[in-house]
RNA sequence: CGCGGGGUGGAGCAGCCUGGUAGCUCGUCGGGCUCAUAACCCGGAGGUCGUUGGUUCAAAUCCAACCCCCGCAACCA
């Protein structure tokens, strides 16, 4: 059945595991959902993938850092922004992780191509090389330091195998020449274009200097580089080693949403392992701007970092949604800051939309009985002809808008719809109609002409609002998924069916803003700043860190999957326990959980004596917050 | 000659590519209305569009030079 429709395949970047998800990664992630939700109600059949890129030396270290191996540090990552897309409500089709076996086989697939169109070679390789950057600098004087970085580099020699990008400079200025609109926006294609003018030097794509990434086929002693695994995940999470027919209705995707930052890995280097495999080109690269704080770029040593949760929590994941698509201009970064989060949402979403729903849904209930409007040529003015044209203009408007993904315009476009449904309303003053039995005709045609437009309002926007528009076309008496409601060309002139609204409710409450501000500002410093972790406490103190066995824990009350998320429990072997003086439900336990050896009181001592319980395996919560307990 | 983004009424921005009465949102002042989420509507005040020079009948918009701000260590869309 989806074999019939054609199909639309958009990928986000697969994020980084080193660091947890941020409003950056929220606002791909958004964009991704909003052009999904828009494609599948024009009739495509959508695929959207995402993933997290877990190899690479920077993970290694961070785990080291962080006592555990790179693997268990990349599942606790990768499970957080899972957990994050449950929580916004961002369903994704395919999500790749790099650490994955079918991952592994895509990318040595991909490679042995390559291998064998003759564009890999194996060369020995010696310069300065900055490991933080996992990049060879430039010019390779020894004491140079990192020009991204500025650290000190190493004079590293090393065998490594070779990719001939210099081989595919003519063939990617070819392509940037046909497909002008390959690399979007414009500006960003100029980039790409004098960076490759410049000249395309050959790119080492393995490492021996450490061992977390994907083997190279037949040289074990050799890994995969970084973002010759990652950028494969495109093709892996659409079955490129596994499932032939499926990446052939897929690939080549149709857009790759990305960050301005990692415009060269997706426009050149990309294109090229592509060419040189033999494969299909991707059509088009789209990147997007960066959120500034309070124009500084969100950084964690500027404290600025700004996460989704609180305001999704505190005003709604549509409000979120809406502020993102709305605020940041086509290309370009934006600002974020609180302020002007919460006045979007009151004048837009509460005043707006929300009001026009309230105010034309009550007029048709107090009104009418409920009934919905329908039009009558005989009581039509030019007045009801213009406000209908500027309806239809705004749907093909908003269209073009849509598929140019220009969404901050596309919502200008039908709030001014909306504007206009405000004006006409005070104009022709329904609640003065319907005093005199004699306007009543008239009455019906305002209220239809209110209606129809706040019918197309919603269904225009629900790809960017999907609950909050849900809401609306419920009260407006349907009882469909809008989602299955379409949006391809010339929907506008679909007859519409008759029956009863429901009840007006708020979709946007209006929010007091010092109140808002406070408590999202709450929220934001709760998760910057989380109770110190267990390893930094017992490493500081080498005290007391409680925990709790989950054999004796009983939940109380139901938690959300990304707190489960963020749990990270571990087995551990019970070396050691003794009763707490003092009390008589409480064991003290010392735990060996692996890399350290915890101090563990569990409330347990009716249930197992000190001699039953050593020597036993348990499940504990190894990042809960330490506490004090009874002195222990 | 490092790269990139930007300088437009109090705040935040659009317009610039495809020159032709300076627009939007918020704020502010005054008025209207009462269906609505103290909302909505109308009107006002407030800008020589960073500076200088050039092209042109005409420049925020094109060209040149200059000034200023921001980002370019890590995290990182």
């Amino acid at each position: 059945m989806t074999d019939t429709k054609p199909k639309f395949y958009i990928t986000t970047p697969i994020y980084y595991v080193n660091a947890r998800p941020h409003l950056g990664h929220t606002y791909t992630t958004i964009i991704a959902d909003t052009i999904t939700r828009y494609k599948r109600m024009c009739g495509y059949d959508v695929v959207l993938l995402t993933g997290t890129d877990e190899h690479g030396q920077k993970v290694e270290r961070a785990a080291k850092a962080a006592h555990t191996t790179p693997l268990e540090f990349a599942d606790r990552i990768s499970a957080e922004y899972r957990a994050l897309w449950q929580e916004l409500d961002l369903p994704v089709d395919r999500f790749v992780r790099t650490t994955e076996p079918r991952h592994e086989r895509a990318v040595q697939m991909l490679f042995r191509k390559a291998l064998d169109q003759g564009h890999i070679y194996k060369g020995s390789y010696e310069g300065q090389y900055c490991v933080f950057d996992e990049m060879y600098v430039d010019e390779p004087l020894p004491g140079n330091l990192c020009p991204e970085c500025k650290r000190p580099t190493e004079r590293v020699r090393e065998e490594n195998y070779f990719f001939k990008l210099s081989a595919f400079q003519d063939r990617l200025l070819e392509l940037y020449e046909k497909q002008p609109d390959f690399i979007q926006p414009d500006s960003r294609r100029n980039e790409v274009l004098a960076f490759v003018r410049s000249g395309l030097r050959d790119l080492s794509i393995s490492r021996t200097s450490f061992k977390w990434g994907i083997p190279f086929p037949g040289d074990e002693k050799h890994i995969f580089y970084v973002w010759y695994d990652a950028l494969t995940s495109y093709i892996t999470g659409i079955g490129y080693a596994d499932d032939e027919l499926q990446f052939e209705r897929y690939w080549p995707a149709d857009v790759h949403l990305i960050g301005k930052e990692i415009l060269r890995f997706h426009a050149v280097y990309w294109p090229a392992f592509l060419m040189a495999a033999g494969e299909q080109l991707p059509k088009q690269i789209f990147a997007h701007g960066w959120w500034l704080f309070a124009d500084e770029k969100m950084s964690k040593s500027r404290g600025n970092m700004q996460y989704p949760q609180p305001i999704a929590r505190v005003l709604g994941v549509d409000a979120l949604r809406y502020f993102l698509l709305r605020e940041m201009v086509f290309g370009q970064d934006g600002n974020f800051s609180r302020e002007s989060l919460i006045t979007r949402y009151n004048a837009d979403l509460a005043n707006g939309l929300g009001n026009l729903a309230s105010r034309t849904l009550t007029m048709i209930e107090q009104y009418l009985g409920g009934r919905v409007p329908a039009r009558s040529a005989a009581e039509e003015n030019d007045r009801d002809r213009e406000v209908a044209a500027l309806r239809q203009t705004t749907c093909e408007e908003v269209a073009r808008f849509y598929d140019s993904y220009d969404f901050s315009r596309a919502l200008e476009s039908i709030w001014g719809l909306i504007a206009e449904v405000d004006k006409y309303l005070v104009e022709f003053q329904p609640w003065l109609l319907v005093k005199e039995q004699s306007k009543w005709a008239r009455l019906e045609m305002v209220l239809y002409t209110a209606y129809e437009v706040l019918r197309t309002v919603t269904r225009l926007a629900h790809p960017v609002l999907p609950h909050a528009t849900q809401q609306i076309w419920q009260q407006l008496g349907y009882t469909t998924r809008l989602e299955s409601e379409s949006l391809a060309p010339n929907w506008w002139n679909e007859q519409k069916p008759a029956f009863q609204v429901a009840a007006p409710q708020a979709v946007f409450p209006r929010v007091d803003k010092t109140e808002a501000f406070e408590r999202i500002e709450a929220m934001e410093d709760e998760i910057r700043n989380p109770a110190a972790t267990p390893s930094a406490a017992t490493a500081a103190a080498g005290a007391s860190a409680s925990s709790s066995a989950a054999s004796a824990g009983a939940a109380s009350g139901k938690i959300g999957i990304e707190d489960f998320a963020k749990v990270e429990m571990r087995v551990g072997l019970i070396k050691s326990a003794e009763r707490v003086a003092g009390a008589d439900k409480l064991l003290k336990l010392l735990v060996d959980i692996g890399d350290e050896v915890r101090q563990v009181v569990a409330g347990i001592a009716t249930a197992y004596t000190p001699e039953q319980i050593i020597g036993k395996k348990v499940v504990v919560v190894a990042n809960l917050a330490p506490r004090k307990l009874r002195g222990v």
